[in-house]
DNA sequence: TTTAATTACTGAACACTGTTTAGTAAGTTT
DNA sequence: AAACTTACTAAACAGTGTTCAGTAATTAAA
């Protein structure tokens, strides 16, 4: 049967080919412009052919999230160096603000647009329960050296912090702050994050 | 020059007319159901209508995002009651994430959605830049019962944490969490508000 | 009071969006 | 060579925000 093996083969090409055109248009040309039209042309297909290898945008959507947890979890795993937890906790949300700054659109895709992140035991919600797992075992071998009553709580709380911050700037909110002058807003994240880490530890 | 007036009045009249609509609209169905042709349909005028009335659909949501400040900082006069800043605070936090709980459309609009919040004075800026300074007024008064350098990033910060808290939650990414049981969300997030006062507090 | 100018409004169109369906052309099997 | 299956697309549908020419009513000027 070596000829539906190729079919096969050519299906997930073809899967790979639009995947990688969307992933492409969303970095370069953000969310806006990433239309089903744009992504067909862009692979020189007709839109409705995206439809017979995707269910919807939304299923498009959630191989971009996939990869995108992905890229998170590699960086976490190159920038996450240091022996002492507590250090750890810091390279790990500094290495989150600094990934959320760096690639607002995909941050978006990740955190904040609606639709995807619904449906559980697909590969998108795997890595992003993944990426999640990555802060609770740091946060749990700190142990007692946080001033926190439980692991889970702790990790809540230390997410939403930093997603705060990060979604925040990234939706442009943080106008209402009046920065003097020129002051370079990422290094006030990450002051914040050094701030709040020195807080929660004793 | 009574003819102008009243046609100004008529103006001012039109505006709210669809203004209101708009709200109804928004609150009741959705962001997603709020089109231009929905609410000019609910109003019984033309679509272009609207276009002499609003330069265009983001003069409307600024408009939308006015008033939902504007009910935000009415709640903060009604809700923050204690004469103790640090319970002030606290007070103040709990308002804050049971507000976006209870009107998750609205908190969108506020915080999350991409167009607004662009341009300056203008009155959706204005309340939302007198929320914030109500929220950096208790702080300051805390003085240094707070474990914060400044107030300026601890108002930040405290910002960040309740945003994260609510935003992570309206866009469902909290299913990482995986609660035991059917325990309630909306508990978890108060109670880990409470912590984090409990953690910034000397 | 009749005519001219201004105002308020709309129908229809434009350029998009995601999505579905009927039909075609090629590849595969019999 | 005929029958079947697969891969693909043109065209349409229903929706979006937005613009513009044209109409009817109101106001101002003659």
């Amino acid at each position: 049967m070596g000829i539906s093996d190729r079919k096969e083969r050519e299906k997930q090409e073809m899967r790979k080919l639009i995947m990688n055109a969307a992933m492409e248009m969303f970095v370069k040309e953000g969310y806006e412009k990433t239309s089903l039209r744009n992504i067909a042309d862009k692979i020189e297909y007709s839109p409705a052919t995206i439809y017979l290898y995707y269910k919807d945008k939304d299923e498009l959507l959630w191989g971009l999230q996939a990869e995108a947890f992905g890229k998170l979890n590699e960086i976490f795993q190159t920038s996450v160096t240091a022996t002492d937890p507590v250090k750890q906790l810091e390279q790990l949300t500094k290495t989150y603000v600094e990934f959320g700054m760096n690639n607002p659109d995909l941050y978006d895709l990740m955190f904040i647009i609606r639709s995807p992140m619904n449906v559980k035991d697909d590969e998108s919600w795997q890595n992003g329960s993944n990426a999640f797992k990555f802060l609770t075992d740091v946060i749990e071998r700190c142990g007692d050296r946080l001033r926190y009553k439980d692991a889970k709580t702790a990790a809540l709380s230390c997410w939403a912090m930093v997603h705060g911050l990060v979604s925040l700037n990234v939706r442009g909110r943080c106008k209402v702050l009046e920065l003097p002058g020129e002051e370079d807003i990422n290094k006030i994240l990450i002051q914040s994050v050094d701030e709040y880490i020195e807080l929660i530890t004793r």
